[in-house]
RNA sequence: GGCCCCUUGGCGGAACUGGUAGACGCACGGGACUUAAAAUCCCGGGUCUUCGGACGUGCGGGUUCGAGUCCCGCAGGGGCCACCA
């Protein structure tokens, strides 16, 4: 009997598969479709393990709903702009276009080696001029629909690169590439309105019931809502402020209104702007609030600092009560209306500044038990429940009667209103960035912004740019920018930025639905296959991606070229991979492949050097703990890669990668492929037919194979591929100890074997389409419907049922299915260790749950 | 600092709405086959035990005939967000 050659039968089947073109989706119109999607790669240049397993979930699902008749869209691209492409031209002197299609051919080759069901007609990769062109056209969109907006506002500058830094390329105050400081620069850029969705963004997460609860909760703390109340502080002490109208803050706490000390605005608020003009320290306070970083670390450790403005502005509820008007370095201009009052019982920023700054302290909430007369604030600001007092009208109410009690009152003096604010800001996309979708606008002196007329389009890449300048290569180029302005003709430039990635993700799952199609969608292909039903990725696109698709699918509907406006009826997160790390005694890490077990157990390299381990890590470049998918699809083969990824751990969790589990997986195969040809030669005809009579033995492997086609069926509907792969254990196991006896029997093995085969289809495609053909099919396994269980065999004849004397279970009995609840006292009673356990004492209460327990109370 | 999740053998994990805890795999131990090894096949296992049983799902309490599952408190681990007023 043969071994299984992995290579040659993986080889023979991916062919199979490509001539018979079963993958191709087409619209049928009347058949259900079922649109599966992996988030597709960046082409980094090789498939990671968090690939192999992201797309053999996906192949899993679609490859079963295929089986169970769908018409399924399964499509694959790729993610391929972005900084990566721009740092291997300057590294590698070789051109992003260039590396980045050369890394999408060879991750093209690994992926195929994988053996997934993909229709490979529908690829595109966002860098492909046909797809930014249809990119180019959709922002004009957003521009026509009033969704796309041009403001200057802060960002990450890197004064060595000469670029806008993301804030994840932020690192401790730090630009990831040049180590530089970074600073706070206000440059313009074009911003998605994605604020007007914010509302809907949110309502519509509570029903989106395929989605992870986890993914729905983080998008809902991103949007942020906020309810509380805008209220007007008059201002006095200055000709120019006071013509500027009332200063107006956002609170969520108008309850603590009576305990305002100071007013606060933004060092970026228009205020303080006009302040600045005639005051050159408030000019330099400024600017060392902008040298500060906007990290993590920054934040943490900056001071609250102030500078007093000779404003002050007059309390809104109490006419002869003036509060003093300062610039703060903690408050935001880009949240609520970047001015705020302080309340410093109430608020530990606020706080802190007043203590800095020596403000009063008026507690105005009193926490339950507290004492009026006593009650202080020290160092810590009271932030909880309470009864208001110090407070005029407010006294003696709740927190929340307050709030709603305080904000009348001011609608009713019109110094202020009830109000939503919500924490999510309007997405910035201008990157000063070569390797992206340009922006197709042009700036003109006399007529502003004028989008690019859709017969220019698309406004492509200049090839001939040099990377050995720091700073935006478009904006260095002699000649791509210069153009005449398309309506006045006068000398014009070209907007030289391109748009953040994120665009180019945040529709191309609708573009799959027609990839070529002249416009950027045709409604009649979305219409039939959106949205996609299943999603799956990973959870480090909880927000950003999937919120920025859910945004744009509602632009899309607003143009008219979808109807749904949820992109991703189901999503599934998958977990992280994890492998041990290594290190050897100079801290280095050693790569797992270096690592050797000597006679003794110790860890050495493989030049003798001592290795310890350590702690079981997200695979990473960084700590070398990365296996190579290429070397285990090439050595095991992609189905045994393929089971491994599936077995033990549930695809929501981390799962480790180790070589122990990889050969188990391996063995399996093996198992299964020796399983079926040491049968083949006792096997009745395909087709044969069914005896009339099974019993015994028989009849017992048959109830297993068909509770095992009913449980893995709705196993895969649920995800529980790990469920799965261990049902098929169970079989084979049970396979393994069957002896067929007679006709009947083997009658029943060939059945067995056959469905063994079809349920590991989806999960280990070569090996089962192999032993499909090898056990007589001539039609492709691929191309075969899902079994059904037998229902009758699903019902058992007899049940076992736990007997328990006071909840500690004593005895086991079997008894047919269904008997009466007499018949299992009964036969509860009769059993020797349930007498023990009773001692002849009388039953106080009997408790019987049909076929499952019965508990005896004494 | 805010919000959320998780905790079951040596390990990954099973256990539908409360009803036989530990399926299945990994690792381990024993045996068969072999000159031998690998591969393969079979068997074993939560802990303790006076062999009757006792104790066991992070810890402490509660509800219930019955709790891994529900409720309260605590501990440990993890995630996301974070001068968001």
């Amino acid at each position: 009997m043969d071994r299984y050659n992995a290579k040659d039968i993986e080889a023979k089947w991916q062919s199979a598969w490509a001539t018979a073109d079963c993958f191709r989706a087409e619209e049928t119109p009347g058949r259900e479709k079922y649109y599966v999607l992996e988030m597709f790669p960046y082409p980094s240049g090789r498939i990671h393990m968090g690939h192999v397993r992201n797309y053999t979930i996906g192949d899993v699902i679609a490859r079963y709903k295929r089986a169970r008749g769908f018409n399924v869209l399964h499509p694959m691209g790729w993610d391929a702009f972005g900084l990566p492409a721009e740092n291997a031209a300057m590294e590698r002197k070789v051109h992003p276009a260039k590396w980045t299609y050369a890394n999408i051919a060879a991750m093209r080759d690994q992926l195929q080696s994988m053996g997934l069901s993909l229709d490979w007609s529908r690829e595109f990769a966002t860098c492909d001029p046909d797809y930014y062109a249809q990119q180019q056209r959709l922002f004009l969109e957003f521009m026509a629909h009033d969704l796309v907006y041009r403001k200057e506002t802060w960002v990450n500058w890197d004064p060595v690169d000469h670029t806008v830094l993301a804030n994840e390329q932020v690192i401790d105050g730090k630009g990831w590439r040049s180590g530089a400081p970074v600073e706070r620069r206000n440059l313009p850029g074009w911003f998605f309105k994605i604020t007007e969705y914010a509302e809907e963004l949110l309502d519509e997460l509570q029903r989106m019931e395929r989605w992870p609860e986890k993914v729905r909760l983080m998008q809902a703390n991103w949007i942020g809502r906020s309810e509380g109340a805008r209220v007007f502080f008059p201002l006095e002490g200055d000709a120019a402020a006071e013509a500027h109208g009332p200063l107006e803050v956002f609170t969520t706490r108008p309850d603590t209104l009576f305990g305002a000390s100071f007013c606060a605005v933004s060092p970026h608020h228009p205020l303080t702007a006009a302040l600045a003009e005639k005051d050159p320290e408030l000019r330099a306070f400024v600017a060392e609030c902008d040298r500060l970083g906007t990290s993590e670390e920054a934040i943490e450790t900056a001071e609250k600092r102030g500078y007093r403005t000779p404003l002050t502005a007059r309390h809104p509820l109490i006419p002869d009560q003036t509060l003093p008007v300062c610039v703060a370095n903690f408050v935001l201009m880009d949240y609520g209306t970047g001015s705020i009052f302080g309340c410093p019982a109430h608020d530990q920023r606020d706080l802190d500044f007043a203590r800095k700054y020596d403000l009063s302290v008026t507690p105005v909430v009193l926490p339950p038990d507290a004492d009026p007369a006593t009650f202080a604030i020290d160092a810590e600001a009271y932030v909880g429940e309470g009864r208001i007092y110090n407070s005029d009208f407010l006294n003696g109410l709740s927190v929340t009667d307050a709030k709603r009690s305080v904000i009348e009152r001011l609608e009713d003096l019109s110094a202020g209103r009830g109000t939503v604010q919500f924490r999510l800001r309007d997405w910035g996309v201008s990157r000063q960035r070569y390797w992206g979708c340009p922006i197709p606008v042009i700036h003109c002196p006399t007529c502003g912004p004028v989008p690019v007329p859709d017969a220019q389009l698309p406004v492509t890449l200049p090839e001939d740019v040099d990377f050995d300048t720091p700073g935006n290569p478009l904006a260095h180029h002699p000649t791509w920018k210069k153009v005449d302005c398309p309506r006045c003709g006068g000398p014009a430039e070209r907007d030289t930025d391109t748009m953040d990635t994120f665009v180019d993700s945040s529709w191309y799952f609708a573009r799959f639905c027609s990839p070529q199609a002249e416009r950027p969608l045709d409604s009649a292909a979305t219409r039939y296959w959106l949205p996609v039903d299943q999603y799956i990725g990973g959870i480090e696109h909880a927000v950003l991606h999937l919120l920025y698709a859910r945004f744009f699918t509602r632009a899309l509907q607003r143009f008219g070229d979808v109807e749904t406006v949820e992109p991703f009826a189901g999503l599934f997160t998958q977990g992280m991979i994890t492998h041990a790390t290594y290190r050897a005694e100079d801290g280095a890490w050693i790569e797992p492949n270096d690592v050797m077990q000597a006679e003794d157990g110790r860890l050495t390299t493989s030049e003798g050097r001592a290795v310890t381990q350590g702690r079981i890590e997200k695979m990473s470049k960084s700590k070398r703990n990365t296996v190579d998918p290429a070397t285990i699809i090439e050595t095991y083969g992609p189905d045994t890669a393929r089971w491994f990824m599936l077995s033990d751990s549930p695809p929501e969790r981390e799962m480790e990668w180790t070589d122990a589990g990889i050969e188990g997986a391996w063995r399996f195969v093996n198992r299964l492929w020796r399983l079926v040809e040491a049968a083949l030669e006792s096997l009745p005809p395909r087709g044969a037919p069914m005896p009339p009579v099974i019993e015994g033995p028989a009849l017992d492997l048959r109830r297993q194979v068909h509770k095992t086609v009913d449980a893995i069926t709705s196993d895969i509907e649920a995800f529980h591929f790990n469920k799965a792969v261990a049902r098929l254990y169970e079989l084979t196991n049970a396979l393994s100890g069957y002896d067929a006896k007679d006709a009947a029997g083997t009658w029943v093995l060939r059945e067995a074997l056959e469905l063994l085969v079809r349920l590991s289809g989806p999960m280990m495609p070569h090996l089962s389409e192999e032993l499909w053909q090898r056990l007589g099919h001539s039609e492709l396994l691929a191309n075969t419907a899902w079994p059904d269980a037998e229902q009758t065999l699903l019902i058992e004849e007899s049940v076992t049922l736990a007997v328990q004397v006071n909840g500690k279970k004593r005895a086991t009995i079997e008894l047919p299915r269904d008997a009466d609840q007499q018949a299992a006292e009964a036969a509860a009673l009769a059993d020797p260790a349930v007498q023990r356990a009773l001692q002849g004492q009388a039953l106080r209460k009997v408790i019987v749950v049909p076929n499952r327990i019965v508990n005896l109370v004494i």
